[in-house]
DNA sequence: ACATGGATGCTT
DNA sequence: AGCATCCATGTC
């Protein structure tokens, strides 16, 4: 009957735990590309298939927010233990959607840069693929669409509310490439750490 | 092609 | 305390 319910009834079953967080950014930016984004807020739900990342790997990465391992009043939440989100304020408009991964006081995270959307955007008046691109393909983009804010920070990505639902049929080739952004970045300028799904219109256009 | 926007971090 | 810097995005 209501399909939409049941879809996201399987999703939950397909939750991804704790533990998974808890490995290396660059592994988690990999193994949850294709994987769905369930996040329910403002008592809608949206889903989203994750189609490209960045993992960004603490201390010694200097494209992260917590290189050094000089904990701030910003990137503190990083510290965490992985499963967590973190969420900055960046170039005075927009909210960047991170995953904290790792064990605690192992600062590393994942950049999610871009979402095919699957359900909660109004696809009424967002037929056309351009219209729905504008919505979230790019990681500032469906931060907006979907009301991301601060509100998130520190919340789990593990819970009913917010969780990532693996998927167990992918049949994509993944892209590697150097990350987006990062030029003020010197050692780690290069590191291939920038994942997209091949061929998906909705990997933020460069 | 150009304007927008605020937190950050560096300099004073 | 002041300010240059950052660039994804929207609007032209």
């Amino acid at each position: 009957m209501d399909g939409k319910k049941l879809k996201i009834n399987e999703l939950d079953k397909k939750r991804r735990n704790k533990r998974f967080f808890l490995r290396d950014a660059d592994d988690v930016a990999k193994k949850i590309l294709g994987d769905y984004l369930v996040i329910r807020n403002n008592k809608r739900t949206f889903i989203g298939k994750i189609v490209e990342t960045e993992g960004y790997l603490g201390i010694n990465d200097d494209a992260s927010h917590s290189f050094s391992g000089r904990i701030t009043k910003r990137n503190k939440t990083l510290y965490c233990e992985g499963g967590v989100i973190y969420v900055y304020f960046i170039y005075g408009k927009y909210w960047c959607f991170n995953i904290v991964t790792s064990k605690e006081n192992d600062p590393q995270a994942v950049l999610i840069r871009a979402l095919e959307p699957l359900a909660g955007i109004n696809s009424k008046s967002n037929k056309k693929l351009s219209d729905l691109k504008k919505l979230t393909a790019g990681p500032c983009r469906w931060t907006n669409s979907i009301g991301i804010g601060k509100n998130f920070l520190g919340k789990s990505i593990t819970s009913r509310n917010a969780f990532v639902a693996r998927n167990n049929n992918k049949r994509f080739n993944i892209a590697c490439v150097k990350r987006v952004g990062i030029d003020y970045a010197t050692k780690s300028k290069d590191l291939p750490l920038h994942f997209y799904i091949k061929d998906n219109p909705f990997v933020s256009k460069k």
